[in-house]
RNA sequence: GGGGCCGUAGUCUAGCUUGGUCUAGGAUGCAAGCCUGGGGCGCUUGUGAUCUCGGGUUCAAAUCCCGACGGCCCCA
């Protein structure tokens, strides 16, 4: 029988306080508002996370390094809108010691004031171009709203954040198109699935020309920014100087992007794939991809020592194994608890197992049982480890898909929002006070235009009713 | 930005309105033992809270007041 997926939708938020907190993921009790603490098993998960993100991004010619926390404060004021946006949300750090510092030290809330400046001392010419980086760090922001576990955070613990400069404006544009597809490839292999929208212009990053974001959709409807991808043009290589000698002798700013995802991906990973008896993890990124289940009666403990055997075995074909040999606790108690933790394949062998040369396998996502004969456990459970990504990343993408819709009545718009949530399509005149207008008039947020082609909406603007020229995508949001 | 709610063992919670019977009750967890073991078994015993912190009111504060810290919700 299918687990259902009431709580996870209905009760969404108490659904994930429990799974991380039961599991456990993500240790919330830190005495430091908006800061938590990566449990062993969440560690796990987080780390099979970054080594997708960061084999992406090696693949494609980005380069890691590690940059300094902390940012002298000339610094971080040198691009105007920059910290205009960020002033509110910078920690300062004003005493070494006892002592007041003469030049207060900010905590970074993201990183170009202080990778920029070290872009300007490395790039001479055009030969050091393109310049590709990434890093991943933890990044801190005064979230002065109420915080949330890994979705609001004060100190966010894993911020990828690249950044890379080019010769010429349509080098950094062809980047910006890269970036997305990186972007992509990884939500993919997580099965996280997302839109791409163009943020308003009164939403974009500061510092920005334009900025690309990723939304997927929460159990409880609300949306959740998983990555931005932001084309900085030579907003920031102006007041950081950051300049390259062409091959005629004259002198150009570089022209840079940047792209960045945070543990934000993590709290959408957990979420989208879940269900009423906890988590359940694709493959790639499961701690476990299998653990087995001993069921050990009085008088035949010989179930163990199979367990064993059979442990070793997948271990040799490259799977991740837990063997559950606790004594005192009992096989149903087992059953839940790896369920909550997401395991994809769970093997139980008992006496019956024994005497037949069988295993039973249990899939995580259907809870449906099956019974095998022991030679044939590792090819059923490679076919089985896939058949389950793939009915997992389906799942998510129908759920998803039937959060989508189009309308092109506000009154109707506030109402699916209030009750379902979702994204909503509607069509838009184009203005940025008419944009504005909605987010006020209704309570929403606009995502932004559709980046990936769409043809165009035919009729009139679904607030202002002169003709409309594109698409804009509204939702309630995190 | 504005308004509201909450903080009691590791976790959830009773008690707070009307201060005294609270030596703070329960469930769960944890530990030991018995019994079990193919879906959270049962029983026995034990363990665990200076009632978030600081200040105030009072003969007396978990309970009333103020502040800080932390958690949550609603509205713009």
């Amino acid at each position: 029988m299918m687990p259902e997926r009431n709580q996870w939708s209905k009760n969404f938020s108490e659904w994930f306080h429990r799974v991380i907190f039961e599991i456990p993921i993500y240790d919330t009790r830190y005495p430091v508002k908006g800061t938590g603490i990566w449990m062993p098993y969440g560690f796990k998960i987080r780390q099979k996370v970054i080594e997708i993100i960061r084999e992406e991004l090696i693949k494609r010619g980005h380069e890691e390094v590690l940059f300094p926390t902390l940012i002298p404060e000339y610094m971080i004021r040198k691009e105007g809108e920059h910290i205009k946006s960020f002033e509110d949300q910078v920690f300062w750090i004003t005493y070494g010691g006892t002592s007041l510092l003469d030049v207060k030290l900010a905590l970074r809330p993201t990183s170009e004031t202080s990778i920029y400046p070290m872009f300007q001392l490395w790039i001479k010419s055009y030969s050091d171009l393109p310049l590709k980086i990434f890093q991943i760090v933890n990044v801190f922001r005064y979230e002065t709203k109420a915080t949330k576990p890994m979705i609001r955070v004060r100190e966010i613990s894993t911020f990828k954040e690249a950044h890379t400069a080019h010769a010429t404006k349509e080098d950094a544009e062809k980047q910006i198109k890269e970036g997305i597809e990186i972007y992509k490839r990884f939500f993919e292999k997580l099965g996280i699935p997302y839109v791409i929208s163009i943020r308003p212009s009164w939403d974009k990053f500061p510092g920005a020309e334009y900025s690309i974001a990723f939304d997927t959709i929460m159990p409880d409807g609300r949306v959740l920014q998983i990555g931005t991808v932001h084309f900085l043009g030579q907003n920031f290589a102006k007041p950081f100087d950051i300049k390259y000698m062409k091959a005629d002798g004259n002198y150009e700013y570089v022209w840079q992007t940047c792209y960045g995802i945070s543990e934000r991906v993590i709290a959408a990973l957990i979420s989208v794939h879940g269900d009423d008896h906890g988590l359940v993890l694709p493959s790639i990124v499961a701690p476990f991809q299998v653990v087995i289940i001993p069921i050990v009666y009085k008088g035949k403990e010989d179930a163990l020592s199979i367990c064993k055997e059979i442990k070793e075995i997948l271990e040799k074909n490259n799977l991740r194994v837990y063997l559950d040999e606790e004594k005192e606790e009992t096989p149903g108690s087992k059953y839940f608890k790896w369920e909550l933790r997401g395991v994809p394949i769970r093997v139980e062998i008992g006496p019956k197992d024994i005497e037949k040369k069988t295993v039973v396998l249990v899939r995580r996502d259907t809870l449906q049982k099956f019974t095998i004969s022991r030679d044939l456990i590792i090819e059923e459970i490679k076919k089985l480890l896939e058949e389950i990504d793939i009915s997992l990343k389906e799942r998510a993408k129908n759920w998803f898909n039937e959060h989508i819709s189009r309308e092109n009545d506000l009154n109707k718009v506030r109402d699916i929002l209030s009750e379902k949530g979702g994204i909503i399509e509607i069509p838009w005149c184009g203005r940025d006070t008419c944009g504005q207008d909605i987010e006020n008039k209704i309570d929403v947020r606009v995502l932004g235009t559709p980046y990936e082609l769409y043809e165009k909406p035919s009729g009139l603007c679904a607030n202002c009713n002169i003709p409309a020229t594109n698409w804009i995508r509204i939702a309630r949001s995190y």
